[in-house]
DNA sequence: ATCCCACTACGTACGCTGTACGTAACTACG
DNA sequence: CGTAGTTACGTACAGCGTACGTAGTGGGAT
């Protein structure tokens, strides 16, 4: 009988094979990059079990016997993208800087699975690789003299902020693949509609803003300089005026 | 024939109805607030068109008159939810209050519906709800003496933060949803796999953290905390200190 | 008053999904 | 050298979004 016993565990946890029975003909490893392949190429919606199998060759089903559900074999996707980090030695001793630096790889691996940024918001854990970065970061910011925990929310920080940057970005082009209209339509369509609504004068505070600032701005820019904005926000413990509480 | 052709359109420049046939038997508030129960009771993936109608009582395709695709649906229900926010009557005049009282309620809106948070990262856009929104935002920000490209970039950061927080809380719920084993029990095995990686001493910057601040602080301190931090950040136009291009 | 046709309602069906289960072949261990 | 545990994988099921066809309703034009 295939499959394991349904109890509680981690992926990462799960050995990957016993010595018993025959050779598997893959690696846990194969399957993930084939599923990693597969999103690069049509977009996470096209990573089935089915498809997945027909890349590899194989019976459906077998799949099984290397990821126990579909679930995980997303958080072995995000680790496994998570290895493109690349480090350096050791910390340059500027933590800003080196912090900027993780901002745009992680930024840059997005890039490159567009996927990423979906797939993270759902399925995103403590997997080795999110565990060697968080390290990473950690010996980053040892020249930072706050407490621990305002470290962590640093690094929270500064992966959300990344997240919600791009994920603002290719939340349209995601919604375009599979509909019968193109990518540049939808926008269009999207821009005349908000057009319309602003200069229905219902919304002027909005329709000066969209006056004022014609041209947009660089996205590579407006990123650098809102990590930036970011880090200072940390350079010392205490946030400065109050308003803490809401109104 | 049902339906209508496949053109490129925004739902929200869709009229719900013409005059001839029949009288529809709800309106298109009705499905989407029948979705939103749904929803918030047993998940965002309890959501399917065959549950919706049986919600209302009606027949599956009929749906279609009221929505187009499923999509649209999601587009919709967050819509709806957004017409939760209660702005006073006008701003305050201290930005920093206003802003933090509109995080709170972000927060409290996600809260109150759990699926908000991740069906945000996929079907977001400029619907009505969030127009008024955004208007009001501006509004609140007309005190703040800088550019309003980076008024709008507040704006973003502020709920990408709020979102990023609250789903990052979230995540580890859903994810235990329609598992054969309890939150719980996910959260004690991951938890444990965590500490066994960490004792391995791999992870010593880690280990130190976790060694240092064993109890967890309180979530909502943290956030008010988080979010008086990222106003603080945007109190002056420009971000301080240099390190801005990557290592 | 009557006809027309746009419109609503909705049953059926198709292709797709994840995966439970059963069976056959294989191999390392007692 | 059995035999037990493993791999491979075909079949099957429940569920999904939705295309399509048909029946019936009722407002607008004649």
């Amino acid at each position: 009988m295939a499959g394991r016993a349904a109890e509680p565990e981690v992926i990462w946890a799960r050995p990957e094979r016993a010595g018993r029975g025959p050779k598997p003909a893959f690696s846990r490893q194969d399957v993930v990059d084939a599923a990693v392949r597969i999103a690069d190429a049509d977009g996470i919606d096209a990573v089935s079990m089915r498809r997945i199998a027909a890349e590899l060759g194989c019976g459906t089903m077998s799949l099984y016997n290397y990821v126990p559900r579909k679930e995980d074999l997303y958080e072995l996707m995000v680790d496994a993208v998570s290895a493109e980090y690349a480090f350096p030695e050791r910390p340059s001793g500027d933590w800003r800087a080196d912090m900027t630096d993780l901002a745009h790889q992680t930024r840059a691996i997005m890039y490159r699975h567009p996927w990423l940024s979906r797939v993270m918001t759902t399925a995103y854990g403590f997997s080795p690789n999110a565990l060697r970065y968080l390290e990473w970061c950690l010996g980053c910011l040892v020249p930072l003299d706050v407490p621990a925990g305002l470290k962590m929310q640093l690094v929270a920080m500064v992966n959300g902020t990344v997240m919600a940057t791009v994920r603002n970005e290719q939340a349209l082009a995601e919604r375009a693949r599979g509909l019968p209209w193109t990518e540049e339509e939808e926008q269009a369509v999207r821009g005349a509609y908000l057009m319309g609504q602003v200069a229905s004068g219902r919304y002027p505070h909005l329709a000066a803003l969209l006056a004022e600032s014609a041209a947009p701005a660089d996205p590579d820019e407006i990123f650098a300089l809102t990590i930036a904005r970011l880090l200072d926000s940390f350079a010392t413990a205490e946030p400065g005026r109050g308003s803490v509480t809401p109104a």
